[in-house]
DNA sequence: AGACTAATTGTACGATCGTTCGTACAATTA
DNA sequence: TAATTGTACGAACGATCGTACAATTAGTCT
């Protein structure tokens, strides 16, 4: 049933694809989407304008390309490595402690790639935002259901909004502020904040009127 | 000794100069301030695109300039209302419940002019970037400086920390997601963490071990 | 070998970018 | 009134943008 690849110019241009779109995500992360351009990215990797066009036929395409590219890095990097535990508070953990190391570690050199590009296409519309948005949602609720099995978390959703703004925090005041400080301050919010939950159902049950 | 100014060729030009950057930081909002371009810029205002230039002579001059200019609308729409109640707690929710209202009432059709700005410029070196980050660093110095003469305080940074990704995640989702509901997470968030806040001396000295 | 196919290239296009220049006109100064 | 200043203008510049299309190279078939 599975069609092995073996034709050599397939192969090869899936492999100048991979190239063309790992060195995009890497520009875009840095310079936005839109500063991403095809003659830059050609010259970049030694290759023709039309050629780097004719992968995509379209800078819109491109960018598209780009961010599954980098959305699939990302999984690859923080939500699968999570997946060695079991569901639970350990998972959690290992989620946003994955999560910082990403950011901090600088898979893309600008900086958490998601965190430029929604700020980037945030208010305008077309199938870009559409796209950043979707996986900007994926992530949100896929942090909200790992939170929502942690014992003692009674506000999945609002927990999940709180440890990610303390991830997206400290991404950019690194970047912007060179402050390694910055990863210090999220861990220390998400230690406060877990603990915080874990204690939240006993204090409700003892203070509830 | 004060010079009035009496000239009207100076004061038409000020004028001009004035409505050329609040557009622009409208723009810059949506689009970025690289996205802003002068012909874009001249054809929307309805003058002459050498016009727009001169009052600048560069593109990057006419980038700071767009930032000093948002940076003084922030200062009026968010700092100053602040200032009519005395230091502590009450100023300090006055500046944070400012701030969502400034990001909720689309001051700037994008959003938080520097939420887009900052994730623009805050992996390429320049100017343009050294003075958002200026910025940026006054605005958490401010808000580190009104928490900390908050009663129940005790680490003002770390706090000033989490209240700032708080406001920066409400915009940010607000904006992607035109989720109304984000402001309410953002506002809860904060009533949560100052109420911790609040007892946290307390219980710091209660089970200190 | 030659026919076919997919990836890549070279050349060219219209549009827009930031920038420079000389000029026109209104307002101020002498 | 004459000379000077400040703002705004139109035209043009070289560069770069995304895009189009025909030619070429390299790998796969019969």
């Amino acid at each position: 049933m599975e069609t092995v690849k073996v034709d050599g110019r397939v192969e090869r241009g899936e492999q100048t694809r991979r190239q063309i779109l790992r060195r995009a995500a890497e520009i875009a992360s840095v310079e936005g989407l839109e500063g991403l351009s095809i003659g830059r990215l050609a010259t970049e990797l030694e290759v023709s304008k039309s050629g780097v066009f004719a992968h995509f036929g379209s800078k819109e395409e491109l960018q598209l390309a780009t961010v599954r590219a980098a959305a699939a890095i990302f999984a690859t990097q923080v939500v699968e490595p999570a997946l060695v535990v079991p569901v639970g508070r350990e998972r959690l953990e290992l989620l946003l402690n994955g999560w910082l190391a990403y950011s901090e570690n600088r898979t893309f050199p600008g900086g958490c790639f998601f965190y430029a590009v929604q700020a980037e296409f945030d208010a305008r519309p077309g199938r870009v935002r559409d796209a950043i948005a979707g996986y900007g949602r994926e992530w949100n609720e896929y942090v909200r259901d790992t939170a929502a099995v942690v014992p003692g978390v009674d506000d999945p959703d609002q927990l999940a909004f709180e440890l990610i703004a303390f991830l997206e925090m400290a991404n950019a005041q690194s970047v912007l502020h060179d402050d390694p400080h910055a990863y210090d301050r999220a861990r220390k919010a998400v230690r406060a904040r877990l603990a915080q939950a874990g204690t939240a159902s006993a204090a409700a049950s003892t203070t509830r009127r």
